[in-house]
Order: C-alpha cells, then structure tokens, then sequence
DNA sequence: TTGAAATAATTGACATATCAATTAAAAATT
DNA sequence: AATTTTTAATTGATATGTCAATTATTTCAA
C-alpha cells in the first residue's frame, strides 16, 4: 500500500501528460493552430460571458497570471477581443470574435474523439469511483 | 462546459496541480530550497546510478529538453555531477553528491507527510481501482 | 571501410506555471 | 472626505513543457 500510495500520484501525473499531448497532437494534425489551454479559455468564455480574469483562473486552475498571458496570446490570434468593465474599471469584458466561436465549433468533435479514445474499455462505475478518488485528493489538498 | 467537474480529465488534472502545490508548498515552508521535480530526477539517480538522461526522461514522463535543464539546475545548485561516459561518449555519467543525497534524506519525511495528507480517508479498495483507471487510460494514449 | 542512419544530449523558441511585487481602481473604515 | 484595505489585472523572474533543429558520437549497412 505504501508502495501505490507512492505511484498514484506518479500515475496521476503519467495519464494526465499523456492525455494531453494526445489531445494536442490531434488539434495540430487537424491544422488546428490552438492549444488545449486556450480552447478551455475560450469555452468558459463563452459559457461564462460576463465572466472576469480572476474568476476564469478560478474555474480553469490556472494562476491570474497565467489566464492574463493565454488571454493576450488569443486576442493576437484574435479569438479574443477584450473592453474594460465601465461599471468596475479594474475588470474587463472579454469578447469571443466570429473566429473564435468557429475554431471551437470545429474542434469539438475531436475533443470528443479524444475523451473517448481516453476512456475507451473502462467500466462506468469505476471511473466513478476514479472520480470519487480524485475529488476526495482535491479535497485533502485545499 | 459539460459540468466541468463531471468530467474525469478536469479533476485529473486538478488534483495533480493542487498536490503539487500543496507538496511544494510543505518542501518552501520547511526551508528546502528544491522543486517537486528537482526532487523526483534526483531521487531517481539515487536509485538507478547508470542511469543516463534519456532513460531518466522517459521514468519521469519528461522531455529530454527538461531533463537536461532540470540536471544543470542541479549541477549549479550542487546536489549533482556529471562526466561523460567513457563507453559512449554521447551520454554522461551522473552522481549525486552528498548534499544531493542529504537534501533527498531530509525530505523524506515530508513527502511521506504530504502523500498520507492527500490521501487521508480514501478506501484501499477505491485507490485501486482509480490505479487501474489510470493505467488504461495510460495505455489508451500510448 | 566508408557513408548513412540512429542515438544522446543540447539549444532555441514559444507556451504555461508559480511566486512576488506592482499598479489601478473600488470598497471599507475612521 | 481622507485613509486604509481589498480586489483585478499585469509584469518580472525563474522553472518546466513541448517541438524542432543541431551537434557529437556510435552503430549499421552497402
């Protein structure tokens, strides 16, 4: 047990890194030019479409800092235009363009291949109960 | 967002970064100066003495490139050495130095703290199958 | 045996992670 | 109202992740 206490964490860390360079292999052999951090941005963007900076980092977990600079890079790309909040200036309004609605739309069916790919051969009830396990490590570490 | 915390690579991924933080956290407040990662490449030369940088990349799922970084970190911070392999001069031999076998005994203590703290209340049972999760969802991506 | 292919490590470029410090604006307190 | 505190976002510094290109060396094959 104490052997498994040690490669859970080592696993955990494996399937995640393998997942997504995964991921980011199919994004870039479709010709996607996008990340799979960015992709999450601009999905929370647009199921969140008031939402601000810090309350992005919170949902994705990525650091204020983090979500400041992939934010930067997809208004270059222009995914993403940004306006300051007149009603609290410190805050901005963030704007998903035409072109980065579509990029989503079109990359959504190869996240779905993905996941699936992922999970391919795994019983129902024991990914719930991974998910269990991984909520409760979530929990323990907060 | 399909319930973010629904699905199983969100809380993959969550729960290694806030294990990481929290680890890394317990590694700066008890005044080691290493990272997570530090430790581990460390660790594993500790316990395969011959082994080169590329074996190493692929024990830790890391890229050549980070290893090759993360080992000139630690030859400047002196926890290690290298000197080329006089069998086949493209790879080099690495030793760990005292203080780099020091540091590794030291920290011992508060890595078997942080794993027992993550894992605190989760069934022997449960943590297996979330094991066996993980590797197929391992062996999917490969 | 020599030229081609494979391997080990490095480097450059760029993206992301984390912490600390800073700026600007809003909210709370006195 | 003026001062302090809190909040949102940015920036700098450093570590790591990933890919592609490069160098040095070894191995393989014609």
């Amino acid at each position: 047990m104490e052997k498994l206490n040690n490669i859970i964490f080592y696993n955990i860390d494996h399937s995640i890194r393998l997942y997504r360079m995964y991921a980011q292999k199919q994004l870039r052999e479709h010709g996607f030019k996008i990340t799979i951090d960015q992709w999450l941005v601009i999905k929370c963007i647009l199921e969140n479409p008031t939402i601000t900076q810090h309350e992005l980092s919170e949902l994705v977990f990525k650091d204020n800092a983090s979500v400041t600079r992939i934010v930067d890079l997809l208004i270059k790309a222009k995914y993403l235009e940004k306006e300051i909040n007149p009603e609290d200036r410190r805050k901005f309004i963030l704007h998903v363009t035409k072109s980065g609605e579509d990029i989503i739309k079109n990359v959504q069916e190869i996240v779905l291949q993905n996941r699936s790919k992922a999970l391919k051969g795994i019983a129902a009830k024991d990914l719930e109960t991974a998910d269990a396990v991984l909520q409760k490590i979530i929990a323990n570490c907060k």
